[in-house]
DNA sequence: GTAAAATTAGACCGAACGGTTTATATTTGT
DNA sequence: ACAAATATAAACCGTTCGGTCTAATTTTAC
């Protein structure tokens, strides 16, 4: 069972994260996660210690949502190239359908911290190695039972896998259009059965 | 011959691009804006009415500066792979030597501007429209002149470009490290050197 | 039921925000 | 040389910022 307290805190979290996905760390003020939550001054700064605090627990919180609806797909699929594929359907119009309000929290976050904000800047980079190595083991495996070419390199295929979704994204986003991304991820489909497997 | 306020207005658009492409609309300050330039508030608002203006100036200066160095590099090659390598070229550890300090200032004004500067973002997505237009109509006259495949989708290869370049930006950044970024630009010169002429 | 925990409402803090004004001084261009 | 343009310095404006505090109230958990 959860106490009130920790309730209280998934709740703030809950409601701060698409904010600063949205808007970014500078552009969200308290009174934003004020409104957006209901409570008042005491209620958030009984649970949080400052602003700093809520925005890195929502990272985690948004980031963490990602890794969870991803890894629920990966594991529905048997194949490498089933398992890539499930994922590139998982970021069709990803840029107007998010999973959390704003975007890509890696994206976002990669882009709205500067080295002021280390903490922060140091979980997404975790997060970004983190993806990045799923995603090469998902090849490796692909490679070592068959599936793909042993002459693919894993490494690089899985950052030019990711690169494609979060360039897409930033793409389709700042064109208000799921278009782009759409064809992107069409398009590495496409490599997946032709170049992956020669 | 430029007037002393067309000179006071690109001196201080100079000085604030980095600053805004750094850490973006919100976080960057008036008061920062006076710092980096050692000019008074007075010298500053008699020559822009308000921060907004600067920064939709600076986002186009950015932008500016980038074309034309892309536009160089790109007419110093004679052919569309050549033309295609030396753009790929210029990204080369860019993610620690950027062009603009802070990076490439489509990226960070893409994601930096929600709908709530939508003049701004308006800007960066003509920039994202003709930076792909560019990169298309390369890869049309490589088609034609028959040093590219015939079956090549210019439109969706100039979107590939792209995505992998920002996308490998975005991570470099975030891992503090060029490698990522390189490795995608020599990844993309063996597709181009593969998979686009067969 | 009750004591402890959590939350409210709002006053309050100093600092920073973007922006204006004014009087003075300096540059500029001719 | 001189008038016009430009910039300084600093006071000032109202607002918002993140954050603290207190006293009263509500909710929780046992």
């Amino acid at each position: 069972m959860f106490t009130k307290a920790e309730r209280t805190r998934l709740f703030i979290i809950e409601k701060s994260a698409p904010i600063f996905n949205t808007k970014g760390y500078a552009a969200t003020s308290m009174s934003d996660i004020l409104a957006a939550t209901g409570l008042a001054k005491g209620g958030i700064y009984g649970n949080f210690k400052n602003k700093d605090e809520i925005a890195l627990e929502a990272f985690d919180y948004s980031f963490n949502k990602m890794r969870e609806a991803l890894r629920f797909i990966i594991k529905q699929q048997e194949t490498s190239a089933g398992k890539l594929n499930a994922i590139l359907d998982f970021y069709q119009d990803y840029s107007i359908k998010p999973l959390i309000t704003g975007g890509c929290p890696l994206l976002n976050t990669a882009i709205d911290v500067d080295d002021s904000l280390p903490l922060i800047k140091e979980h997404a980079a975790k997060g970004l190695r983190e993806m990045l190595a799923t995603l090469k083991q998902i090849i490796e495996q692909g490679i070592k039972y068959g599936e793909f070419s042993k002459k693919l390199d894993a490494t690089g295929e899985a950052e030019l896998f990711f690169a494609t979704i979060e360039g897409g994204l930033m793409m389709s986003k700042l064109n208000d259009s799921p278009a782009i991304l759409n064809r992107l991820l069409e398009n590495m489909k496409q490599q997946i059965k032709q170049r992956y497997t020669k």
